[in-house]
DNA sequence: ATTAGTTAGTTACTTTATGTAAGTAATTAT
DNA sequence: ATAATTACTTACATAAAGTAACTAACTAAT
C-alpha cells in the first residue's frame, strides 16, 4: 500500500540533519575545533541542548571530544573523517540559500 | 565577542532543512505532484504536522497547491522551482548516507 | 584559608513542538 | 438515509527544547 518506499539510509540521514542545532553544530565545526562554550555562545543554543547533541553526535562517529588536561581544562570538539564528509550538504544549503533567500536590507 | 557570525540566509536555510519532516516532504515532492493522504501514509507524518508545514512551505514559496475539483476533490503539492532547487542538497544528503551509514541487513 | 573566576557540564522546571485520535465539510455512491 | 472518500481541523497527551540556577574541578587573588 506504501507506493514510494524511503531508503532507510536516507531517511537516517534525513533525521539527523532534520534534528535542531545538528546541522549547525556541523557547520560550526566545519571551520576547524571548538570548544564548548564557544559553540554555546557563537550559536545561540541552550547548553543544555548542546550536551545531548553533541553527546549523540559523537556516538555516531561523527564528532571527536578531546580533552586537554590543561588550567583550566580545554575540551575540543572536531569533526571525524564521517563528519567532515557532509560538508558537500553544507555547501549546497550555502548555495541555495545564496541563491533562493533575499540579502538582508542594510 | 561573537568570534564566527552565521550568514542569516544560511542559518535560515538551515532552520528549514531542521524541522522534522520539511526534507521529507521536499524528498517526496521531488519524484512529482503528491496529495496529501500519499505523503501522509508514505512517510508516517501525522496529518496535524503536514497540513502545517504544507502551509508554510507554500507560504515560503517552496510548494504549490493546486486544487482539482473532481470527486472526491484532488489537492495537489508539487514543488516550485524554488522548491526543485533543492533537490542537490537532497542528493548530497543521499551520497552521504550511502557512504557513510550501514546499510540494513537482510 | 577563604573567596572569586573559569570551563564544562547537569538538574529542575517551563514553554513549545509533535503525536494521537476523533471530528468536520464537501461530495458521490448505495 | 447511510456509508465512503479526501483534506483537513480540534482537543488533548507526550516529547523536545529553552531557562536559569547549580555542581565539580581547578587556579589565582586577598
Amino acid at each position: 500500500m506504501n507506493q514510494a518506499l524511503i531508503c532507510p539510509r536516507f531517511e537516517k540521514a534525513m533525521s539527523l540533519m532534520s534534528q535542531r542545532w545538528t546541522g549547525l553544530v556541523i557547520y560550526q565545526l566545519l571551520s576547524g575545533p571548538k570548544r564548548f562554550c564557544t559553540l554555546e555562545t557563537s550559536m545561540g543554543i541552550s547548553g543544555r541542548v548542546l550536551s545531548e547533541r553533541l553527546k549523540d553526535l559523537e556516538q555516531q562517529g561523527i564528532v571527536l571530544r578531546e580533552v586537554f588536561p590543561e588550567t583550566p581544562v580545554r575540551i575540543e570538539y572536531s569533526l571525524t573523517e564521517k563528519g567532515a564528509a557532509l560538508e558537500p550538504i553544507m555547501k549546497e544549503i550555502e548555495k541555495w540559500s545564496q541563491g533562493w533567500l533575499p540579502a538582508e536590507i542594510e
